[in-house]
DNA sequence: AAGCATTCTGCATAAATATGCGCATAACTA
DNA sequence: TAGTTATGCGCATATTTATGCAGAATGCTT
């Protein structure tokens, strides 16, 4: 059993992460362990490094800091979110999305714009479009992306 | 003699980042290093890491950046621009600032909003604004980035 | 349940970035 | 012009960040 600590899991310590980098930008990656620490986190330097990552957090000249949701491309998303019908992963690198007729190509294009790192390109039809992805984990993110742009319009 | 390139020069180097970026992020300093030498300009990595600081520029997911000039913070002076009268460094800590008389006030809280991470802090009285600042370089700087917002204004 | 894939992690270390120092200029002062 | 101060830079290196790898835990399939 590798789990000593209380409260230990990465969704929790992400969520602390987001929540200290809320109250003010973190210098290096090390303070963010420390702070974590006293938060009663036991995590490494490897692990803030991928949380970072993941939170899609940047490093500013002051420290890492949470861009406020990339307001931009959720916007592209949540204009066309009611032509959207359905979301389904085809593997690990296709995520195959479902809109109203005649849609494809407007959804495909907003993607597109969206310019999400995760997403490698698009294609629309008719009521389908293809999207590429770059992994599996991308793919999850992309999708929680979606949804989120989706349910916050 | 140290500069045996033709277009040397801090300024155009960096005006050479800044449009470098414009097109895209780049990856890694040693990307903006080869970059450079395409267009001619001869530096190291040394001389990138610290020319991406003074620009501001942030690490992203997927490389440097450029923020859009901080529209949030050239705002906050933009709206105070007509209020302003002179602006004059006092040593190297120090930038005093002439105003309108009675709009002081308005302006040190401008300033304290805008954030800038090179003022250390404001007062206002009547007409005269004390800003500090934590060096002569980011003093320059701030001088710099208040002219800028005044002259879009 | 056994086997297999996936996720999460830390460790060790590679890769990338920041910086102290010293030198070459440039700028300023008198 | 000579002295003094400040700037820009590269080199070497410290610091910081990212990642290959292997082990533990979990979940899925049969």
């Amino acid at each position: 059993m590798l789990m000593p600590n209380s409260i230990d899991n990465q969704a929790d310590r992400r969520e602390a992460i987001r929540e200290l980098l809320r109250s003010g930008p973190a210098a290096t990656q090390k303070f963010v362990v420390s702070a974590l620490l006293e938060k009663g986190f036991d995590a490494t330097q490897s692990s803030v490094s991928r949380d970072l990552k993941e939170l899609g957090a940047i490093k500013t000249t002051t420290g890492y800091e949470l861009e406020p949701a990339n307001s931009e491309a959720a916007n592209e998303i949540a204009e066309v979110a009611d032509l959207l019908r359905d979301l389904r992963p085809a593997g690990p690198n296709l995520l195959v999305i479902k809109t109203a007729i005649g849609a494809a190509q407007r959804v495909a294009l907003a993607l597109d714009r969206s310019a999400w790192p995760e997403i490698v390109g698009n294609v629309g039809g008719d009521d389908t479009v293809f999207t590429a992805t770059t992994s599996a984990a991308a793919q999850r993110n992309l999708l929680a992306r979606i949804e989120s742009a989706v349910s916050h319009s």
